[in-house]
DNA sequence: CCCATCACGTGTAGCA
DNA sequence: TGCTACACGTGATGGG
């Protein structure tokens, strides 16, 4: 199968004992007329050598990047370098997914989310729809009707379109007022764009638009 | 690119070509009257075999984390196993800093910076002060006064104070109308909350507040 | 060719 | 003493 006789037949474990002489006594480098057999083996320690500060330097590399990353994520406990990879693992995991959550913008469908964030205890709220000026406005209202506090939000609109991130917190109403609050609003986005601008006169002329 | 486990990683190519033999034929850790010299051998052999068994282990542990590592972060080039762990560097410093960004919460002390973001292009705005219910529809009519789109936002209150960051489209205008306006914004927040409730009854009886 | 990278086995130091 | 984790040197392999 992988028989590789022929090099390390001849050799014969000359591995490495007697080159450090080699490497000092002979010296003959400047000097062309020598034993052909001195040249070559001070060739392949010099290889030898070279090989092995290359590894070393490829090694500190690693080491380094891995001892910012560790260094850089105060994990603490659980130094192991396996663990500490995987604890790297799990950082960017993470900043994937927090970044999809809106970064990639307002969905082409319209699209309401509402659940329960597990690990802060609060009710999370995401929305997409069609972009309009007083949308803010509405969804301030509509949440007030909800009860609902915001602690936290997050929007972007891009190309006509607008995504909301909320966070709210959690009250003994639960997600439905919450729910339907936010599809009263997302309904009127689309509606307002299916028919054209029908809104009477009862609106404000004022545009509030972030 | 790199692991390749054909060779070794099966029970392929016996790499302790004897020690298999020893561990089988002598078995004579039952009997206790042998050579002492050949049990402390197979003692050691056992030892060695253990120690490499598990150094086999930590290093696939290791390249496991490593491998999806690679495969969640699309580098592409540089397929090379410390530009990997730059990368990851990279991201997770990447992700830290914009998580400080916002999810830090609202400073102690008012704050309003206006710079320009290099890497999108948008002007970038942050803002913390005191809460108050009417702080956003001020914040859109200040950005509307100054001709600024917005096109994405963040905000978050906690503790009666807020900070919001926001990213505007590039105009001629430049900074200057934009830091001018949020700063108006800003210092009726925190004169508001010096003087006690000092807003006359020209102000609009409803609250916004997000 | 040489250079860079990899997986491997081993020596060794801390810790139960 | 056994186990765990690390750094080291070495053979093999693929690409300029």
């Amino acid at each position: 199968m992988f028989s590789i006789p022929s090099l390390y037949d001849m050799g014969t474990c000359s591995d490495s004992y007697d080159i450090v002489g080699m490497l000092s006594s002979p010296t003959n480098s400047d000097n062309p007329n020598l034993s052909p057999r001195s040249m070559a083996e001070a060739k392949a320690v010099a290889a030898s050598i070279s090989h092995k500060e290359a590894e070393r330097r490829r090694r500190k590399r690693i080491n380094g990047h891995i001892a910012t990353l560790k260094s850089m994520l105060p994990n603490t406990i659980k130094t192991d370098k396996a663990s500490l990879l995987g604890e790297a693992v799990r950082r960017v995991k993470e900043l994937k997914k927090s970044a999809a959550e809106l970064e990639e913008g307002p969905s082409e469908a319209d699209e309401l989310k509402v659940w329960q964030c597990e690990k802060t205890g609060l009710m999370k709220a995401a929305l997409s729809c069609d972009d309009r000026p007083e949308i803010i406005v509405d969804m301030i209202e509509a949440l007030k009707a909800a009860e609902a506090k915001v602690v936290r939000a997050e929007m972007s609109t891009v190309g006509g379109r607008t995504k909301s991130v909320l966070w709210v917190t959690q009250n003994d109403a639960g997600l439905g007022p919450l729910r339907r609050a936010l599809k009263m609003v997302m309904d009127k986005s689309t509606l307002e764009a299916s028919s054209g601008q029908g809104l009477p006169a009862t609106k404000r002329p004022r545009y509030y638009h972030l």
